[in-house]
DNA sequence: AATACTTTTTAGATTAATCTAAATAAAATA
DNA sequence: TATTTTATTTAGATTAATCTAAAAAGTATT
């Protein structure tokens, strides 16, 4: 079923985009137990498929230190990546499906193999540099354009900027951004600061007041 | 992973569709062997499936003497072709692939689960009547309309028609069929009968003349 | 450094889907 | 009907991915 060269298991994917995740783009080797965490297993799995990662050379791994990603292993989960992104903007899009709501449905589609099937796709979508959370998505050659974000959590007082991506994907707290009025292209300007609690007052669209939450803030990323 | 209620696992799903195939609509009982053959599986391992959807309720099956489809299975039959040949139609449609090409990307696309996805999609592709080779597609209460069909092989000469769908569809077939111009929404008429080797003569669109061979006439389907 | 705690790995099972080889049932034929 | 052939099923293994429980390695703490 799978071809040696290019295609992976489903779950030899999804522990490849785990390791990518958690280890924020290769810069820092990640844990067992992390991994475990991640996909929902039990750390005894887990280093039953590092094994056989190792041994496909998708990983770099050594016994009690952790994992890194190889150089193939990093452009299987960009790959993965991409496609999961370019999917969430299909379903958006052009299918009418709200931001909180993509992500479950982008899991599965992520695992179609399919070169032409994702580039077309690309194209259809007229080549979107971000999906609908404000994530980069990678281009055919697995170039990521990352973006110098800024969480509000890190603002000072009268900055301002647009908010242009997440670091908290549920469900709730998309919901509750759009609650909020912080969706994606709000533009933003910090007016307090306040101490107490670490809340932040804000105003939205340069019309609306609001006071947002320390963990609210440290969640939203914004250019400035 | 799976939901016993809604969900089967991708292999239970093709044995399905290959039951419901096979079976052309669930007028005859299937046999080991042609499952076994459709699935690329050995007839042993087609046993031991049997069981297990036996006990799931999802066919009738008696010991050596085949199977059908139980109505929940019809069903989850249904279902599947639904998926699948609406997803051929956005590969065709929206994407630019040609009828001969989206076959084993629908065959993967077929197994994403989503009741939402499925029937935005269909929304977004204009609720077609049929996928890109004149099947028919069931809608989303799991009814299929069928049209009456003629293969060119069976019809007289003087008579004239349409090409609607085919019976064969390999990519080389369909390919063939583009290059003799018989593509769906041709008009035909059956200009003469050869005896000597069941060859059928016609003219397209009510200029060319061509002739085609009994073998491929039979896999060319027309509305009178 | 010795002890305790945590993390990771190993050992041994389990489940789903598959296989080969052998046994059995059904169908075909002599 | 007896025999041969074909189809199907059973028995016993295998592979991928998982698990629990126990052992080993690494880290932290007296």
């Amino acid at each position: 079923m799978f071809n040696s060269k290019l295609m992976h298991s489903f779950t030899e994917e999804n522990y490849l985009k785990a390791i990518y995740h958690l280890s924020e783009g290769n810069l820092m080797a990640v844990s067992t137990n992390q991994i475990a965490e991640m996909t929902n297993t039990k750390a005894a799995s887990v280093t039953d498929m590092l094994k056989k990662l190792s041994e496909k050379k998708l990983i770099n791994y050594i016994k009690y230190q952790g994992v890194t990603l190889s150089s193939t292993g990093i452009i299987a989960a960009v790959n993965i990546i991409r496609k999961h992104r370019l999917w969430e903007v299909f379903l958006v899009e052009k299918l009418g499906f709200k931001w909180d709501e993509v992500h479950d449905i982008a899991e599965e589609l992520e695992h179609i193999n399919s070169e032409t099937l994702i580039n077309r796709l690309d194209d259809f979508l007229g080549n979107p540099a971000a999906d609908p959370h404000g994530d980069p998505i990678p281009d055919r050659s697995g170039l990521i354009k990352h973006k110098k974000l800024v969480k509000i959590s890190d603002m000072k007082s009268g900055e301002s900027g647009t908010v242009s991506g997440v670091s908290e994907h549920s469900s709730v707290f998309l919901k509750l951004l759009e609650k909020l009025g912080l969706t994606l292209g709000t533009k933003i300007m910090i007016t307090e600061l306040i101490e107490f609690d670490g809340s932040i007052m804000l105003t939205i669209n340069q019309k609306t007041d609001r006071t947002i939450s320390r963990e609210v803030a440290k969640n939203i990323l914004v250019i400035l």
